[in-house]
DNA sequence: GCAAATTGGTTTCGCCTCGATACTTTATGC
DNA sequence: GCATAAAGTATCGAGGCGAAACCAATTTGC
């Protein structure tokens, strides 16, 4: 019944866990430590006046292309509907953290960037703390768990008919070649919009994202 | 500017990801994942009329042992407040999921079990799909993860300064033979109540556990 | 070209979650 | 015993979020 019987005493610190000692059934391990990093994570953005659903959003207003920095951009990203992000907008805009500008080629859309004071805030952003923890691992087994949970996520977003997002420098079949777009240029354009890519405009999030060729 | 500069191609897959596609910064790739990942999730557990909430604490006392299956218990492990929980109970108690029955120690507890109704629900658990998927990588990977998230977790609670969870069978001190409990008896004892633990009782997440005795 | 349909965004409304506070009952410490 | 602490519950209010209605601009169909 007890797991350490006595006599493998020795060998316990292999394969159990401190936390729960269970016999190690992985799957279901990992399965509980995102739920409750989850928790946690979200519990830690409750900071500075802001919300979980205003870290993210500003998170991801932060690392958007041009294209994708509008209220629609940010509600396909968080799986949020249009009205919800339109308040959480209206929210980090009353903060003074972002700024909407209307679109000139059209007029329906508007533009969400960053002001001096949002970049200041994003830099505070409490989810670094993950980031220093991480950083205080050895670089393989980090390595490790940003491709476990890259695939988890993948599986987690088909399986949810969630958009896939990445941004156009990654596998983007908009910058493929057979899209009209080699990588080796010097200056890529997007496959989709033809526009050249700028600066670090090709690491930005996109809304276009097409995802992997081979997938 | 990009990542993948033409000649390089073939080895793409070893540090670059298709997701972001950045410079391999994993620990922020982390952060970004465990961010997302916790927003996915908690979006998965809408589902059979609970909430995200009413699915941890169900998933908890399903795992507690008898001590800890209590609402304090609840609260302390889920880090919200009694009042919250107690909301939160009496919500799944009106659906037959779960019964609170007084203790006759001391008057003031009470005791929660699952009902019959709250097994099977517990048998549909939506977080069993991020098991599945984790199930289908390798084994080696999944430890990694195992590993790695659990570190994470130990260290972003100690930052919180939440309270640490574990089951007897682990490491608590409580268990430890300086505590007066052999690992290797038959019928272990908790060092903290002196009662023999039956059954699977020392596989059980304990509000009582101490922790490792290393740390 | 012009009406119809579609799309991007915002507003309003209401449900529901959750923390704060106050309160009740039981244990515990001098 | 009386004061204090602890477990749990009830009540209130703030705030997040989805649904639906709505507006304006753009695209589509004929």
């Amino acid at each position: 019944m007890t797991v350490n019987d006595g006599q493998s005493s020795s060998d316990t610190a292999r394969d159990d866990d401190p936390v729960t000692g269970d016999t190690p059934d992985h799957a279901a391990r990992v399965a509980e430590l995102i739920d409750r990093l989850g928790r946690m994570t979200r519990e830690l953005q409750y900071v500075d006046g802001l919300n979980p659903a205003q870290w993210e959003a500003l998170r991801y207003l932060n690392r958007a292309n041009r294209y994708s920095r509008t209220p629609g951009g940010v509600a396909d990203f968080l799986g949020a509907t249009k009205g919800t992000i339109s308040q959480t907008v209206s929210a980090l805009e009353s903060k003074g953290l972002v700024a909407r500008t209307p679109s000139d080629r059209d007029k329906r859309v508007c533009l969400i960037d960053l002001t001096a004071e949002g970049e200041r805030m994003i830099a505070r952003d409490p989810v670094r703390c993950i980031e220093t923890i991480v950083g205080g691992m050895d670089d393989r087994t980090a390595a490790l768990m940003v491709d476990g949970l890259g695939r988890l996520m993948a599986s987690l977003q088909f399986e949810l008919g969630a958009k896939p997002f990445g941004v156009c420098a990654a596998c983007c079949r908009h910058l493929a070649p057979e899209a009209g777009c080699k990588k080796s240029e010097a200056v890529p354009k997007c496959g989709m919009t033809g526009e050249p890519l700028k600066g670090d405009a090709p690491q930005r999030i996109c809304v276009n994202y097409l995802g992997n060729a081979a997938e």
